[in-house]
DNA sequence: GGCGGAGGCGCC
DNA sequence: AGGGCGCCTCCGCC
């Protein structure tokens, strides 16, 4: 639980500054105690609630809002100076600045191992930040500063580093409050899945049995189904076979395919060992405290945007549970999921008309079906994912040519992008997030393949390595704009939801610096879930409707930030709900 | 014993 | 021969 999740700092200062309304740098390499940093936030966020607030600037927030959040304080706005600075080291967008072009520092190093080096003054491993001067933060402020006046598009670095730092107030306030588990529930599913908990270690009743089923179908007494090297020469052994050859993997994929008596059980078996084992009682134990999930998001966590997550894996919550997902009495959820994100996405950054005209009033996929493109909605999007994600073969590569004819702009550019990263050039996100660039060993590849003595498995070899890099820049540019959509999606949700608090506070004659009843978020809707392309926001029943308009008011509202008068939708699916296997 | 790769699978 | 992750188990290795 967050609240013994990162050591306390008492002895330790904390070097803070803030920006006032105009940007401008109002406090500056001020250091304060633990203390006395929290009452002097407190002061600030009381009394400026109704303006502007400050926006505060310190090096961390995961490792330093988690013990502002345990003292009942929140902040309003943050700039994040490590967030930030991976983001302006890499970006294509700054890529002259004194912050990019400088040697590795203490900034650019992992979160721990800065951590190490601010608290002991020396690195353990890595002789190149040993000998980096200690962090100081005012003056990374003023460095970061200056890369993004120097940026040829100051206004989308800005904000993406407004949303970044945004989206980590969010991550450490949701894992705060947590996501409602009702362990009752919980337990009832493994309980009509597995059989009645045992310990563990051992399997239950349902698993058993249906070990002995594949067993006695394979006529192997001994086989431990849990052992893929068992099960294949078993399967193999029992003459299964794979597009008239021996089986090579026990893949669920490839295992559909086969007419066998084995297969049902099999497939039956690994669904639920893997609901044991992911999500099963030890799972419950582990995660759930006082009927919350806590999940560690990790803002900037992959490369492209997304966000990480760290222990429950809470980015894979699997729909088989769902159900445990409970409002409190009283409360509800308010799910929201923006509806083929992506491909929207894709649509406003290549300026393709005819593509945002398809998604315009409806289903984008349903869509292109409409305007005579495919034929089904299946089509339609395993299309659309093979050109973002850069299939080749298939279903999906056999109706790209039909997608790129309707769809030229769009289309393109997915393949500049691919081409791009195939060259080992970068490709940059619409607000300036870069993709990383490719490592010495394949510039070596590539470099080999022109080589005299190059013999032909070096070219096959660079060659397929180069695809695989296009690939991966085709989606990078993709992925990595709809992460930034769904960040400040959730920066101006959160907004909103403290806009909304406020006048609801004030309606009920209290002030909003006064004390709460329900610890931090008092009776306030607050996010408590977030993945990918949708939120949760946890909400008193009668702040429903609300909160649904904010949400759906945010969304619109993004859209215009990013792609200006461009035409396109991003339209939610909204429901609101007691139970999260509800929605949808 | 611990570590890490591989296989597998959950989410988007 | 399809992008990004995290986590679990098995299994070979040191």
């Amino acid at each position: 639980m967050s609240r013994e999740a990162s050591p306390a700092a008492d002895t330790e200062d904390v070097l803070l500054s803030f920006l006032d309304n105009d940007g401008a740098v109002v406090e500056a390499k001020r250091r304060f105690t633990t203390a006395s940093f929290l009452a002097f936030v407190r002061t600030q966020e009381a009394t400026r609630r109704d303006q502007q607030a400050p926006r505060w600037v310190w090096d961390d927030t995961a490792s330093f809002y988690p013990n502002l959040l345990a003292a009942d304080v929140r902040v309003q706005r943050c700039y994040d100076l490590r967030l930030s600075h991976t983001i302006l080291r890499n970006s294509s967008l700054t890529r002259k600045s004194a912050l990019a072009v400088a040697e590795p520092g203490v900034w650019d190093a992992s979160p721990a191992a800065a951590r190490v080096i601010r608290e002991t003054g020396t690195a353990l491993f890595d002789l190149q930040v040993e000998l980096a001067p200690a962090p100081d933060p005012a003056a990374e402020f003023a460095c970061q500063l200056a890369a993004v006046a120097s940026s040829s598009e100051p206004r989308r670095i800005r904000l993406l580093l407004a949303a970044e730092s945004a989206g980590a107030l969010v991550a450490a306030e949701m894992r705060f409050a947590g996501l409602p588990w009702n362990t009752a529930a919980h337990e009832d599913l493994l309980a009509r899945e597995l059989g009645p908990r045992v310990p563990y270690g051992v399997r239950p009743d349902r698993l058993e049995q249906l070990a002995g089923t594949i067993r006695t179908l394979l006529g192997e007494a001994t086989l431990n189904p849990d052992s893929q090297q068992d099960l294949l020469k078993a399967l193999q052994n029992a003459g299964l076979q794979y597009g008239g050859l021996p089986l090579l993997s026990t893949q669920q994929w490839h295992l559909t395919e086969i007419d066998h008596p084995v297969i049902a059980p099999l497939l039956q078996y690994r669904k639920l060992s893997r609901l044991l084992s992911a999500n099963g009682w030890s799972w419950l134990d582990a995660w759930i405290v006082e009927g919350r999930f806590h999940a560690e998001y990790l803002p900037g966590g992959v490369v492209t945007g997304r966000w990480a997550a760290r222990g429950g894996g809470a980015l894979q919550l699997p729909k088989q549970v769902r159900g445990a997902v409970v409002a409190d009495p009283g409360w509800t959820f308010v799910v929201a999921d923006a509806a083929q994100l992506e491909p929207r996405i894709l649509a406003a950054l290549s300026s393709d008309l005819a593509m945002a005209r398809a998604g315009h009033g409806t289903d984008l996929y349903e869509g292109i079906v409409a305007s005579g493109v495919v034929e089904t909605r299946a089509h339609a999007k395993v299309a659309m994912l093979g050109a973002m994600y850069g299939a080749t073969t298939g279903e999906s590569g056999r109706l790209l040519p039909r997608l790129a004819r309707a769809y030229p702009r769009a289309l393109g550019l997915t393949e500049d992008a691919a081409r791009a990263g195939e060259r080992g050039d970068i490709v940059t996100t619409r607000l300036g997030r870069s993709s990383p660039r490719p490592s010495q060993a394949w510039m070596d590849a590539q470099a080999q393949a022109y080589a005299q003595s190059a013999s032909n498995a070096d070219e096959r070899r660079a060659r397929s390595q180069a695809r695989d890099w296009g690939r991966f820049t085709r989606n990078f540019v993709v992925q990595g704009s709809a992460a930034e959509w769904a960040l400040c999606w959730m920066a101006e949700i959160r907004k909103q939801l403290w806009l909304l608090e406020d006048e609801t506070l004030a309606g009920f004659g209290r002030s909003p610096a006064a004390g709460r009843g329900r610890g931090l978020f008092g009776d306030a809707p607050h996010l408590v879930f977030f993945l990918h392309d949708e939120v949760i926001v946890h909400t008193p029943i009668a702040l429903a409707g609300e909160v649904a308009a904010v949400v759906t008011g945010a969304a619109a509202a993004v859209g215009k930030l990013l792609f200006g008068t461009f035409p396109v939708d991003f339209p939610l699916t909204v429901a609101t709900v007691q139970n999260y296997a509800d929605a949808k």
